[in-house]
DNA sequence: ATACCTGCAAAGTGTTTGCAATTGT
DNA sequence: ACAATTGCAAACACTTTGCAGGTAT
């Protein structure tokens, strides 16, 4: 359909990636012969809607908002399917709680955390990524994708002077 | 004393170092009013002991071994004051907990996490360092030496096929 | 029909904290 | 003497798990 737009979120992601996203859950689920049930579909949209990190306990309080009920369980059950069909990323940036994002929203990234409020920030550099590259293969070692991690201080703990 | 070598570990540290952060701890405590009791001595005797990573299980475990009694609350309020002193850095490499490595030991490094095992690998390199203070600097951020983790698969866990 | 799923509550893990007794300066 | 410190156990925050009842295919 030339000319047609994409439809697009407020963060410019396509939805189209969307679909193609439920696509790849619904034959992962096929692929191991589990179900495709309300609570996995809920989760699923709900993890896609949001475009940044969420944790388990933010989606439970989304859907209960929104009226569907899914329990902490099931959530945290249905993440790690997601992680495992490799749609969605964890980033555990050394606080105790894990937060996810989709794992191919928009361009490969890599985190800044900070360890004075444990804020996530993103940041994208072809260079890092070209030295994590050679440091891994010196090192005889796979690196993930998305998943590369600098702490500091973020610029508004320093402004704070914390 | 010229010609005198050094006294070294296996590890190739000098022991001096061990002192100079010795007579550091003693006058952070005294710069804040703290005492210098028998168990903070143990528990930074053991931290510097180790060259690598501890938990602080692992403290408590080997002072027990060795006779002497300190709890894991001291052992966890110990090491929040040598990383206040910043003699002592914190690692969180993903699992939830935390190890804790000397701050001065050796050259600056960053880590590789391994996702599937949890082995954290040392690694040194000048120029993923060089881009990750530029990456920093643009950011407005300021990193943290020693605390940089790249995630991936390690050797091992490839040779086994996880 | 029959695996698979869910929610609940309980258990698990690593860490922090309140408090009464103790100890270093 | 007196504030700081300790150990204990309870509290905590987050996550995982066993199980009985419910559900998708």
């Amino acid at each position: 359909m030339p000319g047609r737009k994409k439809p697009r979120d407020k963060d410019g992601e396509s939805t189209l990636a969307y679909e193609d996203e439920k696509v790849s859950f619904e034959a992962f689920l096929k692929s191991r012969g589990l179900k495709l049930t309300g609570q996995r579909k809920a989760i699923f949209r709900e993890v896609f809607r949001i475009h940044g990190h969420v944790d388990a306990d933010d989606i439970v309080a989304n859907l209960r908002r929104s009226g569907e009920k899914v329990s902490r369980a099931t959530v945290y059950r249905t993440l790690e399917l997601l992680v495992d069909a490799e749609l969605v990323k964890a980033v555990r940036p050394g606080t105790s709680q894990t937060y996810y994002e989709h794992a191919h929203s928009g361009e490969h990234h890599d985190h800044l955390v900070c360890v004075k409020c444990s804020r996530i920030f993103e940041f994208y550099s072809p260079e890092i990524e070209e030295t994590q590259v050679r440091v891994c293969r010196e090192q005889n070692f796979i690196p993930n994708r998305h998943t590369m991690i600098i702490y500091g201080t973020c610029r508004n703990c320093r402004r704070k002077g914390k």
